[in-house]
RNA sequence: CGGGACGUAGUUCAGUUGGUAGAAUGCGCGCUUUGGGAGCGUGAGGUCGAGAGUUCGAAUCUCUCCGUCCCGACCA
């Protein structure tokens, strides 16, 4: 049974309102006074708690620390890398006045680390015994966006941004391979979201980067979000911000280095993947709250205590079994609303308990994603949840694979290369012969821009999509966020 | 930074040929309600984005500015 949405927009007639709608609606986030800046209010910033919880327990089993470095950088550290300051010198946000004086230096508010971070490592860094330096720092970066979108694009948004320092070129490519696996898993098994692997094209790399990998998956309207990126920066930062140790051979060299960042944005992903017309659907877990057991009271008082008691009793029964829940006892507003409420906030698993419940000793337990109602005995109330949200994570993300797959395509001619950009989107795996000039044609011509090469491509032999020239992979196109 | 739309109550919006501010919803209080957006009563809430001009009189007409959203170029 589907139960309309007064006030929500409709996910199915146009995603971009529906989106806008249900991040105010659900209390996610809201517009920052300063144009193009958000807040992330509480239930947002629940979520991102989660990302940083899982996140922390990853990096630091692999020896990252977390640490925290200034936000203004020195304009003359940004400019020591020729291609970063190309690439980020038009979105800096500058500051010229400090303390009612012009800086005789400018300060940037950084738009990544790389720089301020490096030129401490210059310091830190001696010998073969101080590496490999594996730093994380959790902080808000600015990057003056010229069009903004809740999640999506903010001028300022919170990362998690990793530098690593090593010895050796192929140590740094292995972490920078081992963030993008973890990039990848909290996509797949904690995002319900299917991504593509792969490696960008020097277009479309990280400013500073020998490579730039990247995970990539696929909303709704067919249009690609880059979700995550790892970077194996080689010497590119270490020579001009000479970070130098002696080798156990005696020898001066450079060290080897990789950045890897997930943002904000990914959340906008989730949001958008997952909802319906009703609202969010948050996969279980990443939900902050997994379960919310809303007690349908009638009006006689003595029947509402012991009701209450019933089911503030399976609260804490799932509490002790580890599943995140919310009791909402209010007695306003009406209890329709309420289910509606908590639909648009997209928690995963509803619990109705009112007296036919109570009285015999059972719970009606809803499913968000399906709507799927069933009557569930008390004593078999925590295993069956625990069941429940295994399924309903599983479903979404098949869900969103069979979306993937099937906007997946091979696409061999320029024609249907342009057909498919113009009608459904999605990602093209599509020969091409790897010229940047070729690229921006089509780019220009149907949007698609190169999003990745797979990590697992097989060489093979065929001809540019679109001037023919020979080409050996077939890279993933598609129309970018 | 180009193109479009729009600024009136917390929100969504109406406001006729220019005549001095409205609705719905939300919010507060009281009572009745509770298995899919409850009912009745009552109350609070506005520099009509800002400034200037035209006029006896401007939310309404003119100009300038500011801001927001959408679509492009740019980008995590």
């Amino acid at each position: 049974m589907v139960f309309e949405k007064k006030e929500l927009k409709k996910k199915s007639d146009n995603l971009s309102d529906w989106y806008t709608d249900v991040i105010l609606k659900a209390k996610l986030a809201d517009y920052g006074p300063v144009k193009g800046t958000m807040v992330v209010r509480p239930y947002g910033y629940a979520l991102w708690e989660m990302v940083t919880e899982i996140f922390n327990k990853m990096f630091k089993a692999a020896g990252v620390e977390n640490a925290y470095f200034p936000l203004f950088i020195p304009y003359s550290l940004l400019e020591k890398e020729k291609e970063h300051v190309k690439g980020f010198s038009p979105e800096l946000a500058i500051v010229t006045i400090g303390g009612g004086e012009k800086l005789k230096d400018p300060l940037v508010v950084r738009p990544t680390s790389e720089t301020i971070m490096y030129s401490m490592y210059a310091k830190w860094v001696q010998s073969w015994r101080d590496l490999p330096v594996l730093i994380n720092q959790w902080n808000n970066v600015v990057r003056w966006e010229k069009r903004t979108y809740l999640f999506l694009r903010t001028m300022e948004f919170l990362w998690q941004e990793g530098h690593t320092a090593h010895e050796t070129h192929k140590e740094a490519i292995e972490f920078t391979k081992k963030a993008l696996e973890w990039y990848r898993i909290m996509y797949e098994e904690y995002y319900a979201i299917p991504v593509y692997v792969g490696t960008k094209s020097e277009t479309e790399k990280f400013a500073g980067a020998e490579t730039t990998f990247c995970v990539e998956a696929l909303m709704p309207d067919g249009k690609a979000l880059q979700g995550a990126t790892s970077h194996d920066l080689a010497q590119h930062f270490s020579k001009p911000f000479d970070i130098k140790f002696q080798s156990k051979e005696g020898k001066t060299e450079y060290v080897w280095q990789t950045s890897w960042g997930f943002s904000t944005r990914s959340l906008g992903g989730l949001f958008l993947v997952h909802g319906d017309d009703q609202g969010l659907i948050l996969p279980p877990k990443m939900a902050p709250i997994q379960v919310v057991i809303m007690p349908i009271k009638k009006s006689a008082d003595s029947e509402n205590s012991e009701l209450e008691f019933y089911a503030r009793e399976m609260q804490e029964a799932l509490s002790n079994g580890g599943v995140r829940s919310k009791f909402d006892g209010r007695d306003e507003p009406s209890i329709g609303r309420r289910f509606n409420e908590w639909e648009v906030k997209g928690v995963p698993v509803r619990f109705e308990v009112g007296l036919r419940e109570y009285t015999d000793r059972t719970v009606t337990i809803v499913r968000r994603d399906t709507g799927e109602k069933i009557s569930v005995e008390r004593g078999e109330m925590l295993i069956t949840v625990e069941r429940l949200l295994k399924d309903i994570q599983k479903s979404l993300f098949d869900k969103a694979k069979d979306f993937l797959t099937k906007n997946t395509h091979d696409v061999n001619s320029y024609a249907q290369f342009k057909e498919i950009m113009s009608s459904s989107r999605g990602f093209l795996r599509a020969f091409w012969c790897e010229n940047s000039a070729c690229e921006a044609e089509i780019k220009k011509e149907t949007k698609a821009s190169t999003r990745c090469l797979p990590l697992d491509s097989k060489e093979e032999k065929g001809a540019c999509i679109r001037c023919g020239k020979e080409a050996k992979y077939r890279w993933f196109f598609a129309q970018s966020y």
